[in-house]
DNA sequence: TGTTCTTACTTGTTATGACAAGATTGATAA
DNA sequence: TTATCAATCTTGTCATAACAAGTAAGAACA
């Protein structure tokens, strides 16, 4: 049997790209194509919809950019899966924020390096500039996925003992107050918008160009000393915050 | 003089694209391109790196998700700017906390109507289900650009009320509180980030495909009504929020 | 039964080409 | 001096084509 033609409009202002766009966006959100199954090949659209596989590349780009889909090179086209959130008022570690509300998580250190502290990092940590801090990256996964890449940046001593610890299952808040005793207080966030550039793309399994959640976060303990400086990037895809915020209060 | 010849591996595994990519973003963040400047067209780029208009457009295509550049259809390629930022943790709204900090700012009603709420309205503003809502969607304008679209939510009434205000150099939430007398207390937040899509994108002038900051916010009164439900998308090449939270607090 | 290889299918990269659509600039005419 | 028009330059859209690189499945061989 002769596979379906796709309804096109081609004498309609509307370019090709963005009415394929918005039929196979459709067909995600009524459930035609669910979260994590394989979507027709871009030889199946170009049958389709009889256009050049440009044309569909381009729709699917969109699509991707939004992040209701993920290209697996030599692969195929999937649907991707509704997002998890964190409660943002509450100052936690993603660990416990994720498993008192049921998520599997863990993380993976992929990097740690001793190094001069930059302009920035000295700044946040009231440290002297070039003076030796430790810097511990980490993917965040949630359910088996990557969801962000945590870079932490903390005073040398405390970090070169955090490392020798078990940073797949623990936090680093728990550990730095229950077996280091630092009494964690407040922190200072400021979060963006931003989009997945390569290496960050690489790291936590996301196309470049995705929506990126990035927060930077620094750290006090109750005395108002900052201790631990971090930049988070959140896939934007699949996470979001959530807070309860008060007016009238600084 | 002969157009100088850029230098790319291409003996190289790393794709044409990206190098060409790479190289230009350096330029921008060397300062070679300033803010606000035209880059060279497509064109030149061409010629420049001696490669097809398909492989720039893809080197500039990837620069525009990472908002580090802009598109003028037949106008040509910009550099963006830096971001400006909000503190967080202060319910404001976003004209008392721009001018607080000497930014320029106002807002322009783009379209007003009074609808049934949806579930998540509904929900939100504890109404009951297709009960009479006011809709108001606003663009916001910082320096004269456009920084974010605000859709907002509240009962009908009120909406008629305050359509009537002079919504482009006043606030919503200052209408609220000193003319209509209402004492507004806490928000809540939802925090995400997504990617622009067509309409938002001729909306607040930016790509589709660029990173956006996009904020639920409710807000209550002092006797814990809710009175606002608000949609917040912000250019996140443009804004970052900020703010202080404490550990151990719900 | 396990391993290796080949084939086929998938997305990624790059090229050439043409025309559409928007913006700008300069020339011409009123 | 102003308005209009044409030419040029810019990005947007779409086509065809080829090859690279990754994945999967099935066949063949040990």
């Amino acid at each position: 049997m002769e596979p379906k033609k796709e309804t096109m409009l081609t004498l309609s202002p509307v370019p090709l790209y963005t009415q394929i766009r918005e039929i196979l966006r459709a067909r995600i959100f009524d459930g035609t194509y669910k979260a994590h199954e394989q979507m027709p090949s871009e030889s199946e659209l170009m049958r389709s919809f009889e256009v050049s596989r440009i044309t569909v590349r381009q729709a699917l780009g969109d699509l991707q950019k939004q992040g209701l889909i993920f290209k697996i090179h030599g692969k195929g086209t999937y649907v991707s899966q509704p997002k998890a959130f964190q409660n943002l008022a509450k100052l936690q570690g993603f660990g416990e924020a994720m498993s008192s509300m049921g998520y599997e998580t863990f993380s993976k250190v992929v990097n740690f390096r001793v190094l001069p502290a930059d302009k920035t990092v000295a700044k946040k940590l009231d440290l002297a500039e070039n003076e030796m801090v430790a810097e511990i990256r980490r993917v965040r996964y949630l359910n088996r996925s990557p969801i962000s890449l945590d870079v932490s940046y903390l005073p040398r001593q405390i970090g070169e003992r955090l490392i020798k610890e078990d940073l797949t299952n623990r936090d680093i808040f728990l550990i730095l107050e229950n077996d280091y005793g630092y009494a964690l207080d407040q922190a200072e966030l400021q979060i963006e918008a931003m989009l997945a550039d390569e290496s960050l793309g690489r790291l936590i399994q996301l196309e470049e160009g995705s929506p990126i959640l990035r927060i930077e976060r620094l750290t006090f303990t109750a005395d108002n000393q900052p201790l631990d400086f971090e930049y988070l990037y959140y896939r934007g895809d699949a996470f979001q915050y959530r807070l309860r915020i008060e007016r009238g209060r600084i």
